[in-house]
DNA sequence: GGCTTGCTTGGAGTGCACTCCAAGGTCCTA
DNA sequence: TAGGACCTTGGAGTGCACTCCAAGCAAGCC
């Protein structure tokens, strides 16, 4: 929690993503560094380079001396994966989705259908969570009382005294 | 998700917690195997073991034998725990409240504390999947239009042959 | 009594998603 | 042209939540 405040207000002083339009760059001149994409997405740049690996990401392109050039493309890439990855979608299954996006067109029904099951995952998922939160009110009512009558207990006593 | 519609199934086969009330024997006889409970919470043994050596069970009762008898509280228990587990709570901070809980009274307010905070990250997991699932519904909705139009173009072109 | 199935323990192993390291090359500013 | 910040790689390490193993008792049935 501590490190993601620290990233937000990072962005927010570097002026990217958070308080302006996600690509500042017109097509074209949208050649990031990795530490600049680092500062806009939150992601480390371990994190970067590993997704790049596993086939997450697309190749990205790279300088003539071999270092990352990110392009606006790729940030709306991982503005995607960060939504995949919030569903709670298993990396793997990320990296299968990422290699029907690489195949073309004629994969949109399993890309849909990926979509889908994930989609019905987060409707149970929410549910899920929708029934903890009757046992936490429970709970948290339960200590809110018992904490009420043991001070209007203690106060009688001090009436008494 | 094939795993726990075994243990669904099992469950139900086994006439326990499923279909009938969570607690089938009156409290005195409530003196059930570690088997049983599996077969009862869905959770392993190897688990069972594991949060009472971490300190998330109360010390569980033992036969003359040394075997683990559980009592309907730690059913009781156990329940909790799930639910706690499904908020994504990290073990180590159930602990925590299981080290309240076995302090007493005293710690009403601490505990109270623990679940607002556990609900307001709950309340937050809510509003991330409900974000993603607005993505996932654009992009669901783009594959199935996308799909519409190549089959009517389909359909064109094999009218024109 | 023999057989199968179940339970015990400490400690080691697994899978996931990062996370870090060492050693070296690159970029920018003064 | 010197210094410091930034970037590269493969491979090893981390933290979490289990998960499994070996070796040995224990319980129930024929």
């Amino acid at each position: 929690m501590i490190e993601s405040t620290a990233v937000t207000v990072e962005r927010v002083r570097q002026g990217l993503c958070a308080t302006q339009p996600l690509h500042p760059r017109p097509d074209g001149q949208d050649r990031y560094t990795i530490s600049e994409v680092v500062a806009c997405t939150g992601l480390t740049a371990h994190t970067l380079r590993w997704y790049e690996r596993i086939g997450l990401m697309p190749h990205v392109d790279r300088s003539h001396t071999g270092q990352r050039r990110f392009s606006n493309k790729d940030l709306d890439w991982l503005s995607f994966v960060g939504k995949l990855r919030l569903t709670g979608m298993p990396v793997a299954d990320m990296v299968r989705y990422a290699e029907l996006v690489r195949e073309g067109a004629h994969t949109f029904e399993a890309r849909q259908e990926l979509l889908e099951q994930t989609r019905r995952d987060v409707i149970a998922r929410m549910a899920e969570l929708q029934d903890t939160l009757a046992v936490l009110d429970y709970k948290i009512d339960f200590y809110a009382d018992a904490r009420k009558v043991s001070e209007a207990d203690a106060r009688k006593a001090s009436e008494r005294a």
